[in-house]
DNA sequence: AAGAGAATGTGAATGTTTTCACTAAAATAG
DNA sequence: CTATTTTAGTGAAAACATTCACATTCTCTT
């Protein structure tokens, strides 16, 4: 069990994640119990290293039976901070903010969408699925009142670096980068980046390779 | 200089895909050459990990100066394959599948979408963006009518895995999969899974433990 | 042309992550 | 009730990845 949570490798992080979406499918198969052979093969893992991780927060399994598949799912939970609903705006209401706003799956799980940021001037002051949109202009004064917590970046790429400013000046805790444009965590700001050419060309990679 | 291409490490081939972004950004500013150290801090990498990286594939360098950028853009391209265009197909043109083939990156990379695989019938035998839509119960036979190499799968999880388990039958070298289902490379069916989920999820850990 | 400075490439050292291999507890079978 | 099987938890070992630090080479200045 270890202290600092703070400084948990992001591979084991990244696990938990995969973990939790593996025991709610077996959940809704009607088990109640669970392995870590089986979490492991589900997901191309070693049991050892299911266990290990896992053992970073607690003893949560019952030797002789493996996992209480409700009380891991909670532990989990509350683990990766899934027990509270996040304050969500989408910056850039193009093609791929509209799939992420659409998309239900957000919703339905802990995170919410609460503004749209644009720099249309065609779209501010309308809504979208019910969502406010706002000029981007106003993000520090609209994201203190809307308590943003974490905004998706949806922009094109010669836009990025100052609407990062912005995001930095009004101190949202994080970004979830989908731009090409790599961003460094600065400030109060944490930032994920996803990549798509990335995941492409480690693909290519391979492919080319073997 | 590393032998075995194959098993190179992924974090080695995930950075050489951003040193390769960062060398194109550098390049449209009119510069010629660069410093390990530079492709460093504009990634958050250390400068001896960019060369040690580069130094798997050959020495690109030149002691004293740095690298020339269209030596090294070049050379990188090579390494992943990028000196060819992917032959891509889209499985699923919903919200998020629509925003992929609408999105110009690919194309102006090294990626172009050849079909797309659909399963409701008022939109197969129509078109896309002049991409010409199929049934998806004749993956096997279009695949390889198309010389398709990757598939982009955006497809509810419901249908994961029937759709996979076609992908694999039909040989398709490999696939990106962006449905919140884990699938584990297959056959000769190379996989990489996307999950925007695991991505909020690692930022609401590290906001809910600081 | 010599010296100072810049920057690579790399073996060795360090740090991190994964796997091994075992102990111990619970469940099950005989 | 005892033996066998199952499975968690965990130090220790191994594998893997990053950083250090320096010899070497090239550039630039004077
Ligand atoms: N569409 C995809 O499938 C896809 C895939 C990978 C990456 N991306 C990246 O995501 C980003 C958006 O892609 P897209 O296809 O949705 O582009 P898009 O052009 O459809 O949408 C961008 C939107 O951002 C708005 N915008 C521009 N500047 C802004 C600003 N300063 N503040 C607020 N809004 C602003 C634009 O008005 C537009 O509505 C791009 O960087 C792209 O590279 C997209
Ligand atoms: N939209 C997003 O922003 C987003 C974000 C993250 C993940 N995802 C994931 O991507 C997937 C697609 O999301 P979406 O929002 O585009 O959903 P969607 O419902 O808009 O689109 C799914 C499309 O797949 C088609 N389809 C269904 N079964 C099929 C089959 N067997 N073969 C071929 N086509 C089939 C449907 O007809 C539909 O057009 C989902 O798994 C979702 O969880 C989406």
């Amino acid at each position: 069990m270890r202290e600092k949570l703070g400084k948990m490798p992001l591979p084991i992080v990244e696990r938990l994640s995969v973990y939790l979406l593996t025991l709610l499918d077996i959940k809704s198969e009607g088990r109640v119990s669970v392995s870590s052979l089986e979490l492991a093969e589900r997901n191309g893992f070693s049991s050892a290293q299911v266990r290990k991780d896992l053992s970073c927060f607690g003893t949560f399994g019952k030797k002789g039976t493996g996992y209480d598949i409700d009380l891991l799912i909670e532990k989990i939970r509350g683990i990766l901070g899934l027990k509270r609903t996040w304050r969500l705006a989408l910056i850039g209401l193009g093609n791929l903010g509209k799939a992420l706003i659409t998309h239900k799956g957000f919703t339905t799980r802990a995170f919410e969408f609460v503004a749209i940021f644009e720099k249309k001037p065609s779209l501010v002051g309308k809504q979208y699925k019910g969502i406010q949109i706002y000029n981007i202009e106003n993000l520090d004064k609209i994201a203190k009142a809307k308590r943003i917590e974490i905004v998706v970046l949806t922009i094109p790429k010669e836009e990025v670096a100052g609407v990062y400013e912005k995001v930095i000046v009004a101190g949202i805790p994080a970004a979830l980068n989908f731009t090409p444009v790599r961003l460094l965590s600065k400030g109060n700001t944490l930032v994920k980046n996803v990549n798509f050419f990335q995941n492409l060309e480690t693909l290519t990679f391979y492919l080319s390779n073997f």
